[in-house]
DNA sequence: GTCTATATATAGATAGAC
DNA sequence: GTCTATCTATATATAGAC
């Protein structure tokens, strides 16, 4: 049994709470609580609120973008013809490899960013664009490669579409999975609706004009 | 100049800002000094801010809700073989008659919409399913009757993810249109952006398992 | 119906002992 | 580093005068 920090008790409880409450509708009192730890430890090692809350995100961007840019830039060395599908392609490998990482955590990772598109934690979006911005404009070009017949402006409008698409399914998952178990008896986890909303997005992205 | 009483002063404000900043991060206070009248008075009108919540999305259910009952009833009464788009193109219609009860009314519905599935509101979900399930039953049953080849699982899916990249291009509606000028060149209003959404959707529903 | 004043609860953050 | 106790701000809600 290994001996786990206050520091990272207070990440792991964060995360959970986070991804499954929102950030707003978790307070401190209930993430140390289920830390066991104490209240005024969260502001001890990490300033305050939104600090920690960077802070959960970061733990999981660290891991997550130097794979995204392993992914692109192994798919640009290639001499196949890129296709729309391998780009995305690009994303579900490091979003899986999370879970290597730390239990549940593509679950979880996915949550939290769907989270901090939906709530105004402006801080979050000027957290993630000025240290992350390079590697989604590589994504997007990658895109705009793969789909020569789309214009700029017709990509720019389908990559927004499914950027909602993916934060509002990841953002409500809870509610989806606990409908789809009780209407269908079918037990999804977050593996399995990434698999669902993948074909869709696909299929939206690269449909004819 | 027309007199508006406090029980619409309060909705108008309310909806603006719950639409804007989501349920939890606004607080009667803010509502009340917005529409200008007494904090106390949202209690006397409403009783609490959870049936404020409720009467704010209700005004907009009574007028869409029986708009969207007809355009499935009259799509029902044709001959033609129903496809899938004309199905989505029931809800455009109804939609887009928000703008005409309310200035900027079908994104502040939509918006709406959309917080109130991803925020923890259960109380939301369970006043729109009791009090109009019928008519999301029937839309459900529209869509299944022009995709024969789905199951009623699968279609519980995808109108999930159409839901999100509806409810998400709506939210950030202002910021899409604003960049579509800049770099495009391209002026578009809502209704440009619902008709460029759902070649999107559809493609995303309709597409092959 | 509308106001002031206030009750009550809960939030994030901190001071200071240990 | 961790604790208790507390500060300060803000939330929803209500009582009671007008």
């Amino acid at each position: 049994m290994q001996k786990i920090d206050t520091k990272t008790k207070i990440l792991n409880a964060a995360e959970q709470l986070f991804a499954e409450r929102g950030f707003a509708d978790t307070s401190l009192r209930l993430i140390t609580s289920q830390a066991e730890v104490n209240l005024a430890s969260v502001n001890y090692h990490f300033g305050s609120k939104k600090e920690l809350i960077q802070a959960v995100l970061a733990r999981y961007l660290e891991v997550f973008i130097p794979g995204l840019e392993t992914a692109l830039s192994e798919l640009n060395e290639t001499d196949e013809r890129i296709d729309q599908r391998n780009v995305f392609e690009c994303l579900v490998g490091p979003l899986l490899a999370l879970n290597a990482f730390k239990h549940r955590g593509t679950t979880a990772f996915l949550q939290l960013l769907g989270r901090g598109y939906v709530e105004n934690q402006g801080h979050l979006r000027w957290f993630i664009t000025t240290h992350y911005g390079e590697v989604m404009d590589s994504f997007n070009q990658a895109v705009q490669n793969a789909n020569p017949h789309l214009s700029k402006e017709e990509i720019f409008w389908r990559l927004h579409f499914t950027l909602g698409t993916v934060v509002f399914t990841m953002a409500s998952s809870k509610a989806l999975i606990d409908i789809a178990k009780a209407d269908f008896k079918n037990e999804v986890d977050i593996e399995g609706l990434i698999r669902k909303v993948i074909p869709f997005i696909s299929a939206g992205v690269s449909t004819a004009k």
